[in-house]
DNA sequence: ATAAAACTGTCAATGAATTGACAATTGGAC
DNA sequence: GTCCAATTGTCAATTCATTGACAGTTTTAT
């Protein structure tokens, strides 16, 4: 049926390479390496150099650091067409993070020099780059203060929201996150420990709003949650 | 003695504008407006549209939201020389924060319209303004993870040293932070409560490590912040 | 000089989340 | 099918931070 496609095909399914000329692309592609990687090898550790710009062909990537005394958390997930690694690429500084396989993954390794002469040849790629950036920063500002703000039931809810938004799938008894999401990773996610993630939960489920499943999530009214999102005070509701 | 600047020299003073051909400075410009503020006034508000990027003459500008249950959390503070405003320039999107004028405030502001023109003719000047973007995204990803990892204790010291850092003038005691910094200020931008950084500053003054006053702080052993923060476990030192 | 406003210090009561512990369940490996 | 590892549910004890309250101090305004 599928053959597999060649790292120029792969280049050219995405939204930000498509845009190249055809010239580029072939010259791009020359330089780009596959790499494979086994569950919960890192692509990059923080504090390493920054060697190249990352493009996830299938499997997921985490991103994520682990402090002194072994507390981890979760940034960020990387699937299939998603681009990573820009930052270091951009300011030569060295990562500040873990990037992680999560499952199986294979993915498309550009090296630096090629992006770097890229865009100052043709500088007017930045703005794609830039609309990324932009993007990131706007959603690590709110988490911020989500965080600063938000007690963790608002802030799960919020994020299960996300992650329905980004790996929904429709689903009998409401839409299924497709992800293998212990309850641990949540907690990863939101800065709390796996108990209170269980705690708060179950109280979404008592009231209808998920279902929970070994490993699993299903939103069962999104509306509801969106709603407990901006209760704002007064709604523990007893 | 020194004259008011012109909206012609004030640009030039800045890294990123005097690196512009003069004939472009000359058009920039022209189209720059000054604008003085009170203080507390607004630049701009949560989900304003987008008008254009600011920078700061004199005075400062706080940067920060306000959530519905009047809960406030400071994110950045920028001064003289500073530029602020680039995201919704960039996406076009409304501003996710509020810019307040912290004590009297004069500003630049360039019409989002000259800059985009301005990338459209030259993209290479694309370039710096990644470099901030990155910068920033560093800062609010290491922010985020302090906010989860760390306690409050840990927080406290390295903002204070990055106040030092931005702020810091010589004193006999040591480095004064040069702001109008009441401890609850600080609160709102280490996500706590007044008393609660009001607390952990007296420990840190009983370790000889500051020195509190009226509005004010002087950090008088920078090294035994350093040294607190990385502190990772049973350092409560009773 | 005096009053008002802003800021600090502290305490007791409360609440929210962590930690450590353990039993119960589920899924995957072989 | 059996076993092991991963995941979940729950509890009690504890730590950390918040809230509300109030007294004392410093600054600013007039």
């Amino acid at each position: 049926m599928s053959h597999t496609p060649s790292i120029r095909e792969t280049l050219a399914t995405n939204a930000w390479f498509a845009q190249l000329p055809d010239d580029v692309l072939d010259k791009l592609a020359r330089c780009a390496q596959r790499r494979r990687l086994q569950d919960g090898e890192l692509l990059y550790a923080r504090g390493d150099q920054p060697t190249g710009l990352f493009g996830v062909v299938s499997g997921r990537v985490r991103i994520g650091t682990t402090s002194i005394d072994g507390k981890a958390l979760t940034a960020t997930l990387f699937e299939a067409g998603d681009w990573l690694g820009e930052i270091s690429i951009f300011d030569g500084l060295p990562r500040g993070t873990d990037a992680q396989a999560s499952g199986e993954l294979e993915v498309l390794v550009i090296p630096r020099q090629a992006i770097t002469d890229l865009l100052k040849e043709q500088p007017e790629l930045y703005a794609p780059f830039v609309q990324i950036l932009c993007r990131k920063l706007r959603m690590a500002m709110e988490g911020m203060s989500d965080l600063m703000l938000l007690p963790l039931s608002q802030r799960l809810a919020k994020r299960l929201l996300s992650l329905s938004q980004d790996y929904g799938q429709a689903h009998a008894e409401g839409t299924l996150i497709d992800l293998h999401l212990p309850q641990d990773e949540l907690g990863r996610m939101l800065g709390a420990s796996r108990q209170s993630v269980s705690k708060e939960l179950k109280v979404l489920e008592k009231r209808g709003w998920v279902k929970l499943a070994y490993g699993k999530i299903v939103i069962s009214d999104s509306d509801a949650l969106e709603a407990h999102i901006d209760a704002s005070f007064g709604n523990s509701s007893k």
